[in-house]
DNA sequence: ATGAAAGCGCTAACAT
DNA sequence: ATGTTAGCGCTTTCAT
């Protein structure tokens, strides 16, 4: 493995300086005579010059690559979301550095870390951590941080969320719209802000509703494979199941969950939607596959990934200081996994 | 933002030099006394010092990044692979440069190129090109790489493979055995090595028990959005539900695609696998959440993204030459996508 | 238009 | 055990 060519071997080859070389090699618009101009590419291409980015970085302190840090990449809920900033990232001459913080507050910090040693200064985080203190240390050193999908709560902040609240009131409403009356929700531990909103929704529109509200929820700190979700799902129907009277639906916090409820629901004989109703919460593609096809709350997560990345490469092209703060609305996707019941 | 704290800026506050506070602070081992080590670590602690990974880099050429192209984020086979890798390579101090190639292969080539100028020296892909003549050049100044999921053609490769050949044939045999006779192979583009390979296998099992093939092959080049795999099963069975017979079985190329043949055919009233069986490939977890669950060829994803990132890590740290040619082998899932049929 | 020289933050001979 | 110094590859004043 030979060395590579550097600006200073192309210099000594082309009899001009480094400087020079420099200005043609880096399109720094610098004017260099034609003549030189020509002779130092065709130079460079013989030798196959390949630029050290790492020398340029540490010189000129840019960095061209942004930190994601997501709980888990096998949720399709966040790979649409990656998908999205990967793909404004790629547009604007970005890298992704991806970062799978699996539900664990310690990995999740010692990514930042190690983010902010790499000298990378744009990130885009779903947080797990209710320690902020490290956040906000980082921010302080120059760290552009844009909060995705769990609010943090730090005022100088750029956030992305959705209003899960929201979503939470527009899902129970429509249960009740179609007739239920006896409806539960189950949840994942409600260790992030996103669980503890949805919840509120659903918790406001039953008690609006004069009715008195049902929730399961799971136990913490499993590990987190990636059918976790799905089995969760699971077990929480079976721990409804042994309630003295069936729901007549189930609201789920997210759409792997509900499809765990259905499998349960149908294992023990249980038809959906005819038998119980099902709700999710997501809006992941798989749910237009599945039999039936579920009925949900859509966060529009890749439009999400989107935003987050082109307001992160704004701040961080210095064009705009302001921290923005957007609260994206959930839409309903009726399926079928909801039975009108009059009666 | 204030600007930080470097090595030179610690050696001025504790009176040392700076070839001394890298010492320490580098834990390179090298002897430095008990009073001056303390001194230096609580004034590196009181200015809250954080080391430039680039700075060393430059100096060391020593690059704790890997790159990662694959084709699809979205496309759980895929995250599931990268689960993998991303797990093993934390455990050893790496981290991940996501790169979504989209299928499309100027962009992977693109992302080599960039990969190679970030002086990262560690790379895993997929290949959709067959252009190999640009990795072929990387690898030869310095780029170790392994190939995942498709072959690439060049002998000083690590690759880890799957045995997709052998997968056709068992998924072929499997339906030949549950006295199948009329069985189908839908397929998108025929592009990638595996895709070949998968069709080789149901070919030479057709043609052993003396049968005739029936494959239909997608256009290819659509774009790729998330979907795509599941509407590409979709358009195919559309297209084989033209043909004068329906077939008894339908492998699909894939689950996705699986899933989306599966779909068609209850939307034209056929019932899976009672009026067809269907089987898919790759495994993926979601096919046990389907209704019917899907029986299909397991390819070990995860499996392999850890022992791709394993091989790589160890080959970057020097301590194995030899390039690693592994075939992992598929193993049959059986669910419930597929009927037996005896008369 | 071109070159000389300094320096980004770090490490590693080499000296003492 | 500690310091001096050079230099990784690049850009960018400042001279000319």
């Amino acid at each position: 493995m030979k060395k590579q060519a550097t600006i200073h071997d192309i210099a000594k080859l082309a009899d001009v300086s480094s400087a020079t070389v420099s200005r043609v090699l880096s399109n720094s618009g610098y004017p260099v005579s034609k003549e030189l101009r020509e002779r130092i590419t065709r130079i460079a291409d013989e030798v196959n010059y390949v630029p050290n980015l790492l020398g340029r970085q540490l010189k000129t302190s840019t960095n061209t690559t942004i930190g994601v840090i997501v709980p888990s990449i096998t949720n399709p809920f966040y790979s649409a979301v990656l998908l999205g900033i990967e793909e404004v990232a790629r547009k604007n001459n970005y890298h992704v550095l991806l970062c799978n913080s699996l539900h664990a507050p310690e990995l999740a910090d010692q990514y930042i870390r190690t983010i902010f040693e790499k000298q990378i200064r744009g990130l885009i985080i779903s947080a797990i951590s209710s320690n902020k203190k490290l956040l906000q240390d980082y921010v302080a050193r120059g760290l552009n941080v844009v909060a995705i999908d769990q609010k943090v709560d730090m005022s100088d902040l750029s956030q992305v969320e959705f209003d899960y609240h929201q979503g939470g009131l527009m899902a129970t409403r429509y249960l009740l719209d179609n007739g239920h009356r006896r409806i539960a929700y189950v949840t994942a531990p409600l260790d992030r802000p996103s669980r503890k909103s949805i919840l509120q929704g659903y918790t406001d529109a039953m008690l609006n509703a004069g009715l008195a509200v049902n929730v399961i929820v799971a136990e913490s700190k499993q590990v987190y494979s990636g059918v976790y979700e799905f089995e969760n799902g699971k077990q929480l129907t079976s721990r409804l199941m042994e309630q003295e009277e069936l729901p007549e639906a189930v609201l789920a916090c997210n759409d792997m969950t509900a499809f765990g409820v259905i499998h349960q629901l149908q294992e023990a004989g249980l038809r959906v939607p005819d038998d119980v109703s099902v709700m999710g919460f997501d809006g992941i593609e798989f749910g237009q596959i599945m039999k039936p096809a579920l009925t949900t709350i859509k966060q529009p997560n890749y439009e999400m990934g989107r935003l987050a990345c082109a307001k992160l490469v704004e701040t961080m092209q210095g064009e705009s200081g302001e921290p923005l703060h957007m609260m994206l609305q959930p839409a309903l996707i009726e399926r079928d996994s909801v039975a009108g019941r009059h009666g």
